[in-house]
DNA sequence: TATGAATGAGGTTTCATTCAT
DNA sequence: TATGAATGAAACCTCATTCAT
């Protein structure tokens, strides 16, 4: 009786994870409008009706979904940049490779698609995106950044606006090879695409004393 | 010969056009699916049987509206990086604020954000998109990055990676500000953005001399 | 576009009509609830989704029902006991023959079934009914037997009260017949029963030697 | 032998009566399609499933209530009218005001009310009720007419006919109030339509000069 | 070219009933 | 006896598309 607690007995007590497994795939696949609860169902290996027993509406579906998501982060992100000692850019090298490896893992990189097709034309799911995950990361990153040139290791850029200077480049990547299709040349995308991005980043693209003609 | 040409027949030609603007509109606000043949049909001000006279399906008006934002480009983008002598970095500041600028207003951003909504979940589209665009603007930039190392302008940074490098947190700010409502505690957005980033992009955020407190 | 006037061109202008005697016929039959909007659309020789272009809601037909069926109803009554001179109980037993005739055919019996049917578990069609027919009819009858017991005709009964005792008996018998099969045993039931019933009402609500002033 | 029949099952044989009684409720609040079996569990403070052990169907729940409120008048009905000797209008005016301030608890008429809207589309429904009640009401209330007349006690009019004219006051009544909402100016209605009624009903009923045997 | 009435397939949701426990 | 998860058959309603005019 604590609340939203769907009960079950006859089987699994994954059931609604199940729902939000095949939910997620699907709508990832055709999106949420075209998804029928009929093809969740069938992909979760229930009933039609017994979807309803979980969730109230299909649209619960697609909140259950980014609150799964979501509800981890709001933890995990906590403590990161607390208290941080020394170079910044160590710190932000490892972050940056640890989140570019993660979301170039296609079943990670799901939910943000997701929530980026669904944000777009609903903006109840673009707040409880953004409270939930960017209102969290990003005033992380932003002190992380407003201490490093405190400490003098980071010029004195708009610590806001660096930020997206940091992980614009990751997420267009994401949305380039994940959405059309567009690999670079050579392999091993985004171990290189951070490496690379890191190098502009900290040092910049002008070469050492750059000559002109 | 007779009534082949009306005279006077007052933008009767310029119909399809209406059809596109006002499915842009709706399919921004509303999605795609969601979408109504009929809210098509009253926005541009004709009945819904007209609307069959100029597009075969719904899914031709999405696909119409694809093609019309997107031929342009391919033209415009011919001559640009053609044999551009000099340093590269004031061109790409000179792009990217010009871009920036444009993408700034929310009336020529939809585009993107339809294309992107819509690639997510059709491949058709995405292709359609990275063949007319993509793949024009990035080879593009990739030479032009590749001639400003050559030149001795920029250091040996890898061409392709680099260019996420170079629009990705754009793209991540509109879609920050657009989608999710984020906008830098400052006003004056864009601008700034683009001048932060060109700094950051073409210094280093690296402090000149960097050492800690 | 005088507020709720459906469109048609194609086929009869009589549509909702239609509509309505098909679901006013399978109302009574099955009961509102029991009735598919398949089952009127098939009877009403339409589409399913034909009747929507007609009707907002299943609900709506209803009302449409009650609308079309109570609305002659004001104006028909209003001019009726109005200055009527003389001996009420004239008046009252033609009213009383003409109504018990017309409610003796099953059809024209059909509506006051059907609300009351829904009337009973719907508090909203409960007072549709009573605002446009029983407040409008009560009062004319109040003030015939209020002036009949004025000039010295009837006794001095209660006239609301009295109301019932008139008008009671032939919905019993209607209800009776209709609903319970219940025939007397000897035909020509609504006449009949009329004439009994005045029979008995009268000489009860006569004045005892009763003459006018 | 063992926990065949356990000591302390509390009304344990109680349920079925408490399933009516939820049903009951729901049906007249809501009607019976409108009503889930659910909802009667709920209210009857069991399981759903537990509804099944009692009744084969929402059907069953249904007839069984009309049988429970139907059975016990049969058998007080029987020695009623039998062997009375004297005015019949004594008994009449006794019974009608009895029946009349039963009936106007709104909880007994529960019954009645329900019957006859599921009875106005269940012919089934109609029957049972008619036999079980009905034609085991009027009869006597037919002879004691019958034996008033022959008595001389009454007026000879048509007893099957007058019989309406005696319930049919008091039923018209109820429904207006009960459905309608619609009470008499004054207060206590049931008791002075009953006497306005009675007083109606006799003396037009009685013979000129009425005497006994 | 233009209309809008008409269709009918199909979507979400509900709910009586069953059955493993 | 009792539960409540599960089913699946509809039901209401929507909407892309067609077509007579």
């Amino acid at each position: 009786m604590t609340a939203r607690k769907p009960k079950f007995r006859r089987r699994a007590e994954a059931r609604p994870e199940e729902v939000l497994d095949a939910a997620l795939d699907l709508f990832i696949e055709r999106g949420f409008e075209a998804t029928r609860v009929d093809d969740i169902a069938n992909r979760a290996g229930i009933s039609k009706g017994a979807v309803y027993l979980y969730f109230q509406s299909k649209r619960a579906i697609l909140e259950g979904l980014i609150q799964r998501a979501v509800s981890p982060i709001a933890e995990n992100v906590a403590g990161l940049g607390t208290s941080f000692e020394g170079d910044p850019r160590h710190l932000l090298s490892m972050v940056l490779k640890m989140v570019g490896q993660q979301l170039a893992d296609p079943h990670t990189f799901k939910i943000p698609k997701l929530v980026l097709r669904e944000a777009i034309i609903d903006p109840e799911i673009a707040e409880t995106y953004r409270k939930a995950v960017l209102d969290k990361v990003i005033p992380v990153m932003v002190a992380l950044i407003r201490k490093g040139i405190a400490d003098g290791y980071l010029r004195p850029v708009d610590p806001e606006l660096t930020v997206r200077s940091i992980v614009g480049p990751i997420m267009l990547h994401l949305m380039m090879s994940e959405v059309f299709g567009l690999q670079p040349s050579e392999g091993l995308a985004m171990d290189r695409l951070v490496d690379n991005h890191l190098d502009i980043l900290i040092n910049g693209v002008s070469a050492p004393r750059g000559q002109a003609s």
